[in-house]
Order: structure tokens, then sequence, then C-alpha cells
DNA sequence: CCGTATCCCCGACGATACTG
DNA sequence: CAGTATCGTCGGGGATACGG
């Protein structure tokens, strides 16, 4: 876009920045399980708490709240007794979760690489210690 | 794996488990900073400080350790007068960053759907208040 | 030039109890 | 069933000052 600049090249501001900013819609502790769980099949608040294992209902109803914020997620109330709400993910939704999968697939692949690189420095940081 | 639940189907939990993973690694709030100016070639502290605009040497230092430690950036000193070092993205980082793109590229092409899903909620809201 | 050490703040998150 | 209210914790990150 610019001309080029004598510097040894200034980083892309605007890549990192879309990176963070999708963080900041789907980079919750939560935001991605519930959208993996609502996508593709309506799911009540109950169902959701039940199939994500450690959530309270707190954070499942704040983080909904978000994610319909952002058009992430549908909320239906059907006006029955006992109440009924059902959330669905939206396509948009859809397509950020789909955009999710190479950085997942990353860290299942490459996984062990990590933690033996760690293991190594760690051993490094002992061996200095002494 | 396990063979067919009655449940109208569990969440795959591996998948959010593996993105989750991926952000401990890059979810910090300069990992992904840091890495794209390290990226083809080595890049020394003072002018990695410049290049990311906002950011404190005590976080540049503790984020390099961390990514150092993760086998994401390697650290080259050279023993000079003033000391010199330099630090690269290794291969592995760079195949990292790779995959961050998708979720760039989502971010920057639905950044205006999501603003315009928030106003539309804020509204909204606002109504619901009087 | 390349970091460390301290102190502090604030927002995400959890636990628990209550309500329509 | 589907939330809300309140309180407390914990750690990421900023400001500032010092050290090799």
């Amino acid at each position: 876009m610019s001309a080029g600049s004598r510097l040894p090249d200034d980083v892309e501001p605007d890549t990192c920045a879309a990176f963070r900013d999708a963080l900041d819609r789907v980079g919750s502790k939560w935001g991605i399980a519930i959208i993996a769980a609502a996508t593709e099949s309506p799911i009540r608040f109950a169902e959701l708490h039940r199939s994500i294992p450690g959530i309270s209902r707190r954070m499942l109803t704040l983080t909904l709240r978000t994610l319909e914020r952002d058009g992430l997620i549908t909320r239906t109330v059907h006006p029955t007794v006992p109440p009924q709400v059902e959330y669905t993910a939206t396509p948009l939704a859809e397509e950020l979760f789909a955009s999710t999968r190479a950085l997942s697939d990353w860290a299942e692949n490459n996984h062990e690489k990590v933690a033996a690189a760690r293991a190594a420095y760690d051993d490094n940081e002992a061996a200095r210690a002494r």
C-alpha cells in the first residue's frame, strides 16, 4: 500500500489488529464452546448448561448476551409455561467458527512440539539455576 | 470415538479445547504482534519495542519469554558492547501465524456487520428501557 | 542497550443465593 | 426453566524506577 520505507519493514498492524478484534468476539473463556454447541440446531439454556462442563449459569448468561449483541447468537423465547428459550448460532457465527478451524488444527498438530520446547526450556533454566 | 449417544449430540470438546489451547499460546495482548514483527527477519529488542506501539518494555520481555519457552521465538545474544539481542520467529510460529489468517480475515470482512448488530441491539435495549 | 523489580489497578470469572 | 444480584478472587497488564 505505502511506497517502500527504509526501515527493515514495519509490522502490518492491520492484520494483528484484526486478529485481536476477532478475539474480542470469541476469545472469552466460553465463547467458542457456546457457538459450537449452538451450531446447526437450536439449543435450550439448560441443555447448553449441561453440554458445556464447568460453566456457571452466570457466565452462560453473560456470554450469551455478548454473542447475541454481536449478532452471533439468536435468542428465541417461546411464551410457554414453563418458559422455553432457544439459542441458535447465526450464519455469521458459523463462518466465524469455521475460520477457527485452522488455529485449532495447528494447536492439535503441534501440541507435542510445544510441550517438548517447554520441557527443554525448563530443563535449561533448572540447569542454569545450579 | 464413542458409540452413538441418544442425546441431541454433544459438543465436540476437542475442537474448542484445541482452540483454547491455541489461545493460551498466542491469545495474550501482544503475542501475535511480536510474532508478526519477528517473522522472516531477525529483529532487535529496541526495534521490536519501537515497531509495536503501546507495548511496555516489561510486557515485551515477558511475552518474549513465554514465546521462547513455547518454541515460537528464538533468542540470540551477540556478546558485543553494547549488548545486542536478536529475536526470530521459528517455523512453528510462522505456521501458527498463517493459521491466524482465516480468523483475521473474518474479522476484517465482518467488522461492519458486527457493528451493525450491536447498534441494533443497543437501540432495542434503549427502547425497552423507556 | 537490554532488561528486572515493585506496586497497583481493573475486569474476567466463580460461588452462592434469590426471583418471575 | 431461565435467569438476576451480590460478593469475592485472581491474574494480566500498566507505570515507574533501578541494574548489568
